[in-house]
DNA sequence: GTCTATAGTGGGATAGAC
DNA sequence: GTCTATCCCACTATAGAC
């Protein structure tokens, strides 16, 4: 209230203790995945009591919050710099697709285990959920500077809508990316190409007469998605 | 071996109890949802021990695998007796669709705690599993009964893949109405409805030259996800 | 305000006796 | 086939130490 060290010391002890906590959870989480890091583990690594643990994590779920803040963290620095040396629309969203996949590669041993705690409505893992916010805003200013930051222009309500559509898309590219196991997971990036690929013919045909009624139809399909 | 009565005896019993704990788990899964179903509860109500109920039952996901095959069976009745009064191919892909989120709609209030099962690459429950795969073969009948049986004729590789896209957007549709909580699931019938006028808009296309190359990568790209 | 220690609940799953 | 007993887990409760 009146003195700023009673406050600031605590904050810092407070601040180290989470931050030991939340490493040696991301740690474990990549070495052993979600179902084999249990929270006496964790606390045991930190030289801590479990109720510590929940002290400062209200459950295991809101430490894997922790992991996903971290990767997209990684795909935003990781996709900035790789934009520098791009202009083209398609090359540019195939960097945001790409250094998405790559910030969870260290968790593809055990990727699957984490679907349980992210698909559920109620989970704060949710990625649709209000907990996971600010990663999901990060996630989606790659797509809008992806698509802002390209050479090419685009009628308005394709340019606008189509960083969320993206977004969605990745979501469901991370679905297949989980669950394949073939080797180098050369599936996803088949899928991927073949994705990119359809969305380059597409992207001449974006101004055809014809297809304006389909293409405003398809975005608003999206739209409504989310809302 | 020699008779049959020492073998058939045993085998009644077995197949009654199998059903009994069945019977059981799918009513607990109506009135309790995914999470508040326990194996002592479902085994209480059996008059039964908790081991026995695993001796029929290797995993509480075997049990909800079979709710899907009880759903799907559901699907499969209701839109085999609409399909014979129509045969507009957007109509009977309507039927199609709304079938199956009618057989799902007695699980609607636990709904987002099954997907947790669902998710998981390993889980006996993942629509994509071997596991699933007479579900998902009824499944994708309904899909093949609804395109073949329309009216409009359709190139060759457009009837032949489009069951299992629409099998795969069913998918879709599905884990979005799990998350839907709009009045009377509004949102995802407006959904359908888009996705559904969409389709109108596109079918006349179908066959023009400039439309042909990229509607086959998008087949492809479906295909690609099974495989 | 931060953390420990301890004890306890109830759940999925399993071992081994009968 | 069925039971009882048991394991390990996420999570909670609490009382008190620093």
């Amino acid at each position: 209230m009146f003195e700023n060290e009673p406050v600031r010391e605590p904050q810092r002890k407070r601040d180290a203790t989470r931050a030991r906590i939340r490493d040696a959870a991301i740690d474990s989480f990549r070495r052993r995945g979600y179902e084999a890091t249990t929270l006496r583990l964790v606390a045991a690594e930190c030289d801590l009591a479990v109720g510590s643990a929940y002290y400062h994590f209200p459950s295991k779920q809101h430490l894997v919050q922790e992991l996903f803040l971290d990767a997209v963290q990684h795909q935003h620095d990781d996709a900035t710099a790789q934009f520098a040396g791009a202009d083209d629309l398609i090359q540019r969203i195939r960097i945001a697709f790409t250094t998405g996949l790559g910030s969870l590669e260290p968790y593809a041993a055990h990727a699957g285990e984490f679907l349980g705690a992210m698909t559920a409505p109620s989970s704060p893992v949710n990625p649709l959920s209000a907990e996971s916010g600010p990663a999901r805003e990060v996630a989606i200013d790659v797509f809008r500077v992806a698509v802002g930051g390209a050479r090419q222009s685009l009628p308005e309500d394709v340019a606008e809508g189509l960083p969320e559509a993206l977004w969605t898309a990745y979501l469901l590219l991370a679905l297949f990316w989980v669950s394949d196991a073939s080797p180098g997971r050369e599936r996803t990036t088949a899928l991927l190409d073949r994705g990119l690929r359809l969305a380059a013919m597409l992207l001449p045909l974006v101004r055809l007469p014809l297809l304006r009624a389909p293409i405003r139809e398809a975005l608003a399909l999206v739209a409504a998605v989310r809302s």
